[in-house]
RNA sequence: GGGAGUUUAGCUCAGUUGGUUUAGAGCACUUGCCUUACAAGCAAGGGGUCAUAGGUUCAACUCCUAUAACUCCCA
């Protein structure tokens, strides 16, 4: 039998069993009543995007519990799809064009719309095919995308239907602005980093006056805009300048001292030059005491005719330059220390982002947030690890007013429009016309004169419609909303998760789904966030020619405890793959054994012992134990209760021991431990399938002839019997475990070669002839004799252990002081266990205090190290003799 | 400044309600093996005052307090 590979070869497994579970629609759900649902959103990735590690996990994840339900016997439904994600397909886009020479704002709206649709079509769709290769078991068939005509709709309508309510409504605010897009980004698309820069001290003189005040900034350019300066009420320093003015250097202006309790007296000299136009304290301030607002930026934060001529047109920090030049020359720099601070970056633009007066959008978030903080206090949504309900809480109870309008075009379009007018208007023209259709006319003047809201809505003000509207239609949406299972990141918990949360009591009035399964973050090996720019971050497609899916599936998860990081390197994928050709080998090994031999129909009680109980007692503890860490969402725990089992029990000790009755001459035991075998190595490949989908599948259609369009994913997963759980059998395997061990034990220590038989005795009152056979067999022992009453052979090897003195016959074979040795370690060790334990018993409150089971426990202990030793050192003083 | 998490073998991590664990696994390391499923393998072995200091308890890796270091989030 050679014409299975010796090494598994993934590639064309895969290619094949995808294609074979899409042919035969294995993937697909359709609402049926008779049946309960399980429903897993996929959190859909960038349209633009390629798959990294951090897919790849969290996609795995998805697929073990869908798949595990699947066998289950629910109606399991994954829904697949992509995010339009406005501001990065836009950026992408905008450079595609510009490449070729083409200008967005010269080719307008419609056209640059269709580069957009264009370029969907081209890039979108290789994110999906790369979640493909993984083995995700998604409904194709329900593939999603936040620009779809459906979702455009259900985004525009929920707009229409919180304005109508009052959630929503338009504001001249100071915002957070993105440069780069030129656009406004919302509070937690900004990122703090951490960053060297100066603090330049500025002498501002005082009007009429010898003096000057010097205030401290770590913008200088923006003194361009200054509308006043601010110091502390109670600073003795400047009491006497509040109300008189400055000449602001380089643009000349006066502009006020005046006095806030906002102001750090600590900070810097204590007087603050106050930008209302730029900085959001600033800006407050100027609210506060009616300062001028001067705003000196374009949009792209170029400086713009606000300035002295010098300065138009210069991007912000040559400007900065530039402004610490001429206050150089003119003398008014007093000096420029080194300073960190924190400065806020556009997420998405990648540079600083500008604080800024603009016309926009907001949502209000009080009311909403609610509702959305109740549900998962009460448990109705769950988080896990539980403990990211803190970080949830907090942000919901500081929640601040979304601002949901992007300057950009690719999105959903504001419905929002105002009237133009043909010179009849009124005073309420001026009102925002919101309608999901486009109105025909102004309702107030009769013009159909009409311009839509240029902007579009910020991407997450759609995708937090996502759990309830990749439905098409009621009645998919009230068979499987609410949905189950949401597997993401914790990085977006506030953007996706809590909005999502809120939108679901909202719209639905329910909640989007039952539980949250935050996933952990993958790191390159060194601790760092894997990046393009580190280089550092494998192409997991790469990984998957490499190892196969399977393999790097099982590799992440088993690298990933929850609420932990992964310090993943593609090496580390040695583990999922050598495990994936243990299996593959086991079967080889089965299928091997069962050229020519008809399988017996029903085997279950022929030729059955203890080893075959022990395996059917662990296995059915592994479909127990894997039951209930697959209920806590810990896959991570699962992949090691399967690993273990598959290799520890199932292959480097069933098999062991089932090879002298697999090689047997007797046709009826050989067939009857063979069709065992192959049985619990087909529920075995059962409890991995969600695992590694691909391998499973394969292994599993060669095992049996099977139907067309059978799978092993349809099959029933195999379900904990606890009458097959054998407490008795298990001691029974736990001794012969144990006297094998020490056997080779002697061999490795004694150096005596795996291949030559030896001869041993064990002094032991337990051990029945069947177990002695299987001694035999695996330690390689010629003659084993035993007994309770065993005269203890002179000159040999030995280990002792509770119930049990193993002997090996030194002659020839052993080294007397290697042995010796040996036997004095092990003395000294156990002498420190039993010096342990003789204290413990003798202290009075431990033996008055301590529940009975413990106490003999402990006493147990103390019997079995005071024997051993006693043993070990009759041993010692017979080698010495 | 507020919050969350982490600290156990050289590395990455398990360790459920305190006592059935004499603190485990994988990788790495040492030694011996191509034993007819598998060298991507088998067998044996070395390696840990469980971050530190206190406390509670008959009993602490486990509970409490403080400290330190690292990571992340928010302001």
């Amino acid at each position: 039998m050679n014409d299975i590979a010796k090494v598994y070869n993934p590639k064309e497994a895969e290619k094949k069993w995808y294609k074979y579970w899409e042919e035969n629609g294995i993937f697909h759900s359709e609402p049926d009543d008779s049946k309960e649902s399980y429903t897993i959103v996929i959190p859909p990735p960038n349209v633009t995007g390629m798959l990294h590690l951090g897919h790849i996990l969290n996609n795995a994840l998805q697929d073990i519990f869908i798949r595990y339900k699947r066998m289950k016997g629910f109606n399991t439904c994954w829904i697949p799809g992509t995010d339009h994600a406005s501001i990065a397909t836009e950026a992408k886009v905008i450079k595609a064009l510009k490449d070729k020479g083409i200008d967005k704002y010269e080719i307008g709206r419609e056209e640059f719309l269709k580069h957009c649709m264009e370029w969907t079509e081209n890039y979108g769709g290789i994110i999906i095919s790369q979640l493909r290769k993984l083995g995700v078991s998604c409904d194709w068939e329900r593939l999603r995308f936040t620009m779809d005509d459906h979702y455009y709709k259900k985004v525009i309508e929920a707009f229409v239907a919180l304005y109508n309510e009052g959630l929503i409504y338009r504001g001249y605010r100071m915002v957070n602005w993105c440069p780069a897009s030129k656009s406004a980004i919302s509070d937690e698309e900004v990122i703090y980093r951490e960053q060297n820069g100066k603090l330049w001290h500025i002498k501002y003189p005082v009007k009429d006056s010898h003096e000057f005040l010097i205030v401290a900034t770590t913008r200088p350019e923006t003194m361009l805009g200054d509308t006043g300066v601010a110091v502390n009420p109670n600073d003795d320093r400047y009491k006497q300048l509040i109300g008189k003015k400055v000449i602001l250097p380089i643009s000349g202006r006066e502009i006020p001292i005046f006095d806030d309790e906002y102001v750090d007296m600590e900070f810097g000299t204590g007087a603050v030059k106050v930008t209302p136009a730029h900085d959001v304290n600033d800006y407050e301030m100027a609210k506060r005491h009616n300062l001028e607002m001067i705003n000196i930026f374009n949009e792209d934060a170029s400086l713009n005719g606000n300035v002295p001529h010098e300065f138009i047109g210069l991007d912000r920090f040559d400007a900065r330059e530039k402004v610490v030049e001429r206050l150089t020359e003119f003398g008014e720099l007093v000096k420029a220390e080194d300073y960190v601070n924190k400065v806020g970056y556009s997420d998405r633009g990648g540079v600083p982002i500008e604080p800024y007066l603009s016309e926009q959008w907001f949502m209000k978030m009080d009311d909403l947030a609610k509702p959305a903080l109740k549900v998962v206090r009460e448990g109705k949504v769950n988080f896990h690890p539980h403990h990211w309900i803190k970080t949830y809480e907090h942000w919901l109870e500081n929640i601040k007013d979304w601002c949901i309008s992007r300057q950009l075009w690719w999105g959903h379009r504001i419905p929002v429009w105002y009237c133009v007018g043909d010179d009849h208007c009124n005073l309420e023209c001026k009102n925002p016309i919101v309608s999901v259709e486009p109105p025909e006319k102004c309702p107030y003047c009769g013009s159909k004169n009409l311009k839509q809201d240029e902007d579009v809505l910020d991407t997450w003000a759609s995708s937090w419609l996502w759990a309830q509207d990749v439905f098409t239609n009621d009645k998919d949406q009230s068979y499987y909303y609410p949905t189950d299972l949401l597997v993401t990141g914790p990085d977006i918990i506030f953007f996706w998760v809590a909005r999502m949360i809120m939108s679901g009591m909202k719209f639905m009035k329910d909640i989007p789904f039952k539980d949250v399964y935050f996933t952990s973050i993958i790191r390159d090996e060194k601790g760092r966030k894997m990046s393009k720019s580190l280089g550092n971050s494998p192409d997991p497609l790469d990984v998957i020619e490499e190892y196969g899916a399977d393999a790097l599936r099982f590799t992440v998860n088993y690298l990933a405890p929850m609420g932990q990081d992964v310090l993943f390197s593609v090496e580390k994928c040695d583990l999922g793959r050598n495990f994936a050709n243990k299996i593959w080998n086991a079967a080889r090994f089965l299928m091997m054994n069962a050229q020519n031999i008809a399988l017996d129909e029903a085997p279950e009680d022929k030729h059955i012992d203890f080893t075959d109980k022990w395996i059917l007692s662990r296995f059915n503890n592994t479909v127990n134990d894997l039951d209930s860490a697959l209920d806590k969402f810990d896959a991570n725990g699962a992949t090691k209760i399967l690993y273990s089992f598959i290799w520890n029990d199932y292959c480097d000790w069933y098999i062991e021991l089932s090879k002298n009755r697999m090689y047997s001459d007797n046709i009826e035991i050989k067939t009857a431990v063979l069709t065992r075998s192959i049985k619990l190595f087909e529920n075995m490949l059962k409890l991995l399938h969600p695992f590694m989908p691909f391998i499973t599948e394969e292994i599993w259609q060669m095992l049996d002839e099977r139907k067309n369009g059978e799978s092993i994913s349809t099959t029933k997963f195999p379900k904990f019997d606890e009458s097959l759980v054998n407490v008795d059998a298990e001691k029974e395997i736990e001794f012969v475990q144990n006297v094998i061990t020490a056997i080779r034990n002697i061999r490795g220590e004694m150096n005596i070669p795996p291949s030559k038989f030896i001869s041993a005795s064990l002094k032991t009152a337990s051990l029945t002839e069947n177990q002695a056979a299987y001694i035999k067999m695996i330690a390689k022992v010629s003659d084993l004799n035993f007994g309770a009453d065993l005269k203890k052979p002179s000159a040999s090897a030995s280990n002792v252990f509770k119930g049990c003195e193993v002997y090996i016959p030194l002659e020839g074979l052993i080294d007397l002081e290697i042995e010796k040795n040996r036997l004095e370690k092990e003395i000294s060790r156990l002498g420190g266990l039993l010096a342990g334990v003789n204290k413990k018993l003798a202290n009075e409150n431990f033996v008055r205090n301590a529940p009975a089971d413990v106490i003999e426990r402990e006493k147990a202990k103390q019997n079995d190290w005071h024997t051993s030793i006693d043993k070990l050192n009759g041993i010692l003083r017979d080698l010495n003799n």
